[in-house]
DNA sequence: AATTCGTGTTTGTCCAGGACAAACAAGCAG
DNA sequence: CTGCTTGTTTGTCCTGGACAAACACGAATT
């Protein structure tokens, strides 16, 4: 029960700061100001990596670091309250006693307990409104909770490897698409979440549409070489707001120009929500958009079955 | 349908070559040569950023990279197959006519079709042999396959999605652990494998083991904590070959230093196979070891039913 | 009073080139 | 053929400089 040291790679790892960025600060703010090794490497002690931890959370918050760098500890929990950020589904006069039951079994750590209840749920309600009325608005909530310190990473974690879980049994158990539209699922390297692409999945596999889920962290190329290999009518992307917004923009428009120009382009998630989409993208802020898109599609296209005009 | 140029930012991302790295090959090698913008900053062209990953992919076959580059083309097709890698379950004499069967599904993007011929296999052959005979040997030849360039990235990510899937569904339908011994599954940061996870867990499980999942890629700190919440009697890591090796040693002791003294460690997967384990943590290059080692636990600590002793 | 428009500050990322240790290969001795 | 020493390869770290995009603030305008 030592408390370690870091390496600026393993604090990279682990925080999610680049190796520039904490060279940055220690130049600019004084903070971390990390021991040296015997070679004049920086080592980082664990009590400042997890300061660092704190920061980077409330960053992702909109908090700016060279006011956070400055105040000393009650940050901890007097900044924790997010500022201004109106994220989907807030103010969704939500089932929030429903919720918090969940959110206890997973503060309790009662991994069963936790999956049996979404379960229930799940039966009682039909997958659509599971997802979108309890599911949606609980990983909000964990967000919140996690980017206020009121839940642990590991609480985190646990949370979504078990909703996951639920939400790809119910998945599995649909019967299988029409066959139009193809849909693909997938997300860009740096972008691990995986919620947000299985809850829409859910909604489109419940409407017919034939999903193709990729997974995350699909290199950009590939993405454009998959949509061509399974003949994609639409890809669709998702984006959680730990993605680095200033790489969007230009990211999003070279995905568009590589793909082929009868390919919708499709993007969501809490990622998104400052973006001006580039042109032939198109933004989802919300879970419902995307099923009425899809109906859109469908009626937009119900005069050409199959065939794919010709590309290039 | 046009081919995108990448900042050096970008390719970091698409490649899994850092910066650092892609400025000294450029310094020593000559090669990637990028264009440079109207403000001096690296301008890769997608065809450099293709070689690039055929190269990053031989040398995580162990080549070497000064040797690579000096080849021009021929090395796409002529160093493809992989030298001296005897890695687990090599040689298993395993039923290749069955796996070939599914990969050529994956092959000709036939999600649904797989999916029910894994499933298939599930019920006919029950949970353990199937993980042991379908499922590890097919990661591993889908990984070969991958590494040959026989694969496309998004092949290769469509085979994870969905054996992902059907092996939490299994999971899933098994009955609840004795609560003995309780075992903490994740990996550490940059690591995003999860197929390795799925197995163990489901071979455990399978045991009576109970597992709590936590998904990939947990801070060190965050473990060890999440070790002491959940009273976990062994934590089980996965590592993958695309593992950065040299931070391998420092990162193991770091979380024996972190965790309990009464808390096993155990580590498994391709990325440890060259691996001495430090002190205090005990290294796996089989699934089966593992469910020898989940016995020999159970029988080493009959006597002392649920109580942890005093710990620091 | 609210909104638009500068303008100054903050902040992340990029660049260059130098240094060094760990990993590896090759040659030599037993 | 095996074990050791020596030279080469290779990744990562370092410093310090530069700049543009994002942001905040205040002034001018509707």
């Amino acid at each position: 029960m030592n408390t370690p040291s870091f390496t600026i790679a393993a604090v990279e790892r682990d925080t999610g700061l680049s190796k520039d960025v904490l060279r940055m600060w220690e130049r600019r703010y004084g903070f971390p100001v990390p021991e040296r090794d015997a070679h004049g490497e920086r080592v980082y002690p664990a009590a400042q990596v997890e300061r660092l931890r704190v920061i980077k959370r409330l960053m992702d918050q909109g908090h700016r670091p060279g006011k956070l760098i400055a105040t000393p500890v009650e940050e901890l929990s007097l900044l924790a309250p997010r500022r201004s950020r109106p994220t989907l589904a807030e103010g969704h006069a939500v089932d929030s006693a429903g919720q918090d039951e969940l959110l206890t079994l997973i503060r309790q750590h009662d991994a069963n307990g936790f999956v049996h209840a979404l379960q229930q749920r799940l039966a009682r309600q039909g997958l659509q409104r599971f997802v979108q009325d309890i599911v949606a608005p609980l990983t909000q909530q964990v967000g919140d909770a996690w980017e206020d310190g009121r839940f642990e990473v590991f609480e985190e974690h646990l949370f979504t490897e078990l909703t996951k879980r639920v939400l790809r049994q119910a998945i599995a158990a649909l019967p299988q698409g029409s066959g139009s539209p193809r849909v693909l699922l997938t997300s860009v390297p740096d972008e691990q979440h995986m919620l947000g692409l299985l809850m829409v999945e859910a909604l489109l596999a419940l409407e017919g549409a034939e999903c193709i889920p990729l997974g995350t962290q699909m290199p950009l190329l590939e993405i454009s070489r998959a949509a061509t290999a399974h003949r994609a009518d639409i890809v669709a992307l998702s984006f959680s707001v730990a993605f680095p917004s200033r790489q969007l923009p230009k990211l999003l428009e070279q995905l568009r120009d590589a793909l082929s120009a009868n390919t919708e382009l499709w993007v969501g998630g809490s990622g998104v929500s400052r973006l001006v989409p580039p042109a032939g993208v198109r933004r989802f802020s919300s879970l419902e958009q995307g099923v009425e898109a899809l109906a859109a599609w469908r009626s937009a296209h119900a005069g050409q079955p199959m065939g794919r005009s010709t590309s290039t």
